[in-house]
DNA sequence: TTGGTCAGGTGAACGGTGTTCAGGTTAAGG
DNA sequence: CCTTAACCTGAACACCGTTCACCTGACCAA
């Protein structure tokens, strides 16, 4: 059987979601195929990249096109990103950590900036951007690493997670809305 | 020479902050000793606690006791912090893991929390507290990670990290304040 | 039909990693 | 002086990502 570059990141997202991101390793991955680990190096250059196709997929699978005002545009954002981060085991961190290095799952970023800047934030749209991403991507590995936590009988869960992610992205959002009326008060003088 | 665990935390912090993360190894840390691995285990039950003291090791070392009105003890504790994560070689990433993971580095958390219920948050300040720390950690991770990127000369540095810390700090300081101001408006009724 | 090209895969190795464990050594205290 | 406990050794185990020379089979042009 041979692969293409697609079936094995098909391949490696199930993997991580069936056993975790520590059990997605290149030996692991090739036995699932059927292949040897050196194969996997065909297709991509090493690991890391391996992993950015895989965050990528993550955000693809879970994209819905922004739409609506610029406010609600950004909380669907936030919202609809979340729930792409809890869909699959580890989510959150591989696309957080694909994102910190800069190697990809630039989607939901890209997004924000531009909502934001519909809605008038001029040149504090970048930084509310990596803010709300910050938020966004920390509550989601905190939450999936405690819920694994919970899982494997370690701590008891939380099941108020949604309603702290809601509050806390209420929070951030506010501090959004204060600033641009801020702004465009100074804009009038 | 034998050493005690409080060297051993000594030592990985000068480790840490000369050669990054990623080569402080147990076998690195024996070395740099001069002692086998295996003579670490005496001190830690494996690497992630040693990570952990190294972690409350660095939050230990940057601390200033929180002082003065809620508001700017709660910007002084995030800026404090966001200094000491910036104070060693990948700091940022080894506190933030092990807050992430429940092993230890409580203590910010703690002192957010008691400053955000001074400030009358009510049962908000643990949800506000954690949006206050994954901002911090978030952005501080990426600093640090764009910063040794352009150390190593992958791309061009970006001197306005400071300024983007302060606003997106002011940012979700600003939706606090608010959701302060909406919580006392709706218990006066 | 033949022959060449090349994406995809093999097999073996290299130099690392965290961790375990039975046993040795050394400093401190009764 | 002798015991106890803290500290450390040496060797191994089971992994990890990655490299490289070589092989294989499908496809396509002549």
């Amino acid at each position: 059987m041979r692969y293409r570059r697609e079936d094995v990141v098909a391949r490696a997202l199930e993997v991580l979601d069936d056993y975790g991101l520590a059990d997605l390793t290149m030996r692991r991955l090739g036995t699932e195929l059927g292949v040897r680990p050196s194969a996997l190096y065909h297709h991509f250059a090493n690991k890391q990249s391996l992993l950015a196709a895989v965050a990528d997929e993550i955000l693809l699978r879970g994209r819905h096109e922004p739409s609506g005002a610029w406010d609600v545009r950004v909380t669907s954002i936030c919202t609809e990103l979340r729930d792409s981060l809890l869909a699959y085991r580890d989510g959150a961190e591989v696309v957080a950590t694909v994102w910190a290095f800069g190697l990809g799952a630039t989607q939901p970023h890209d997004d924000l900036v531009k909502a934001l800047t519909d809605g008038g934030l001029g040149d504090l749209a970048p930084t509310a951007a990596r803010t709300l991403l910050h938020f966004v991507y920390g509550h989601a590995v905190d939450e999936q690493t405690h819920l694994q936590a919970a899982a494997a009988g370690a701590i008891e869960d939380d099941v108020r997670d949604t309603d702290d992610f809601v509050t806390g992205l209420g929070l951030i959002a506010a501090g959004i809305s204060m600033a641009k009326a801020v702004r465009e008060a100074s804009a009038d003088r």
